[in-house]
DNA sequence: GAAAGAAAATGATTGACATTGATTGAAAAT
DNA sequence: ATTTTCAATCAATGTCAATCATTTTCTTTC
């Protein structure tokens, strides 16, 4: 049997199950063990696989599905999360220069801009890429890649936004609470978006009604520095420390 | 038979099992090993299958297509192309810090890359992407993307590589000519590239033999200031003006 | 149209190189 | 402490590109 069969059958039995051993691809191959061991490492070089004790492991690959593989996270409330995208776009006027965070909800409201000369820096690849695609103007910033979210975090990114005087930003969340503020589970993250703030004129967060009253680990903000777009307000204390615009109820 | 002829009935195979071997081939077909090696050959200089030790593989054509559009070019001189991309991650040691070029030819290097405590900087979307899922440090420069090669080019990326110094780059070009250099069709990809390599201490350019003798519209570099890996030089007046190493021709 | 010559394709051979399976002592898991 | 798994090594086998002689195909010339 071809190297190359054997490595394509290997892949195919882990993304089957999951993890393999060593003895059973041995006989479900008909091959040495001398020879799998040498194929799992020469796999595992190529980052087709994880290598464990006693066999081999999956590795989530998201390399294909290059724009879409957060979908399944993303389905929950829908029809919630496309009003807000869709008020929040009309926000956005024609001499904006607007930051974008990465994240679902951001994503979506890209389809709902029109302002044809408005300015864009985001942080998320494919925000750029679908800006780009509308034929807007669109930046991406530097820094190191998150694989799961394809956002771009880190310190270098952070560095790469000092320069820039936004008009307006558009940010996620993970949890808005009176004392704790916006907050994101990831440190990396809430750095980029605590500086995308601080450097905007106007910072609008959008976030669905389960996040408030919820608290993750960074905190990037305070909630006096954001507006909050969200689908309904059940919380009416949150509106002394700053402004809600509740699509669902408001005006409509 | 006809060699058109066994050209179809070896991509038909191929279509239908994945991979095949040599010695199959040439019992299937009623001709010698030596025919089947030479067509495999042929086809795989074609880019309509891969070379594999001891036959052949079908290519994959659904992760081309995802990872760049443009397949047509990439198709060509795969061989060559891969022989260059695997020398020149050799080349990669453990204390780098590398720039990596967007661009197919680039993109193939990452495969053969094994320096697990080099760090990465790039302007290629995919590129960074492969880079951190094999589990190395990669940063993406900052700025605009250009759709078609998820590369990112413009005045804002030069900037952002502006604060580094790499001890190893490598680029890929469209052009090598004496009086002319190396050669882009794009101004905002030259600039970049020509950043890149005044800001590394050593430059390589990746390109097969037909890069030679071609001129494109903007000049990022001369000569004298990087190396060439190509599969192999033809014309040796180019010897005079830097380093090339041919890797299908020297002490092989 | 036939003969002669040139060019291309083929099959066999060869030494160099790559892959394989078995073996071994070391390392890791239980 | 015992068993399992591992990486390194080695001999045997399989595969490779290069070369050459032979055959086939295409051109040229008469």
């Amino acid at each position: 049997m071809l190297l190359e069969e054997r490595f394509s059958r290997i892949l195919h039995l882990l993304k089957q199950k999951g993890t393999v051993s060593v003895t059973e691809l041995s006989s479900l191959l008909h091959t040495s063990e001398s020879t799998i061991r040498r194929d799992i490492a020469a796999l595992s070089r190529q980052g087709k696989l994880k290598k464990v004790y006693g066999g081999a492991k999956a590795v989530d690959s998201t390399i294909l599905t290059s724009e879409f593989d957060v979908q399944t996270k993303s389905a929950m409330n829908v029809e919630e999360k496309t009003k807000i995208a869709q008020y929040a776009a009309t926000t956005i006027q024609n001499d904006d220069f607007v930051y974008i965070d990465a994240g679902t909800t951001t994503l979506l409201m890209l389809d709902y801009i029109d302002a044809p000369n408005a300015v864009f820096v985001t942080n998320g690849i494919p925000h750029a890429k679908k800006l780009i695609q509308k034929g807007y103007q669109a930046y991406v910033t530097g820094g190191q890649i998150k694989l799961a979210t394809e956002a771009i975090v880190g310190a270098e990114s952070v560095q790469s936004i000092q320069k820039y005087n936004f008009t307006k930003c558009f940010m996620g969340t993970n949890g808005i609470d009176i004392k704790r503020g916006f907050t994101t589970p990831n440190i990396d993250e809430a750095l980029i978006k605590g500086e995308a703030v601080r450097r905007s004129y106007m910072a609008y967060v959008l976030a669905d009604h389960t996040k408030f009253r919820q608290v993750s680990s960074v905190t990037f903000a305070s909630l006096s520095d954001a507006c909050i777009i969200t689908d309904q307000l059940n919380f009416k204390e949150f509106e002394e420390y700053t402004v809600i615009k509740a699509v669902n109820t408001d005006h409509q």
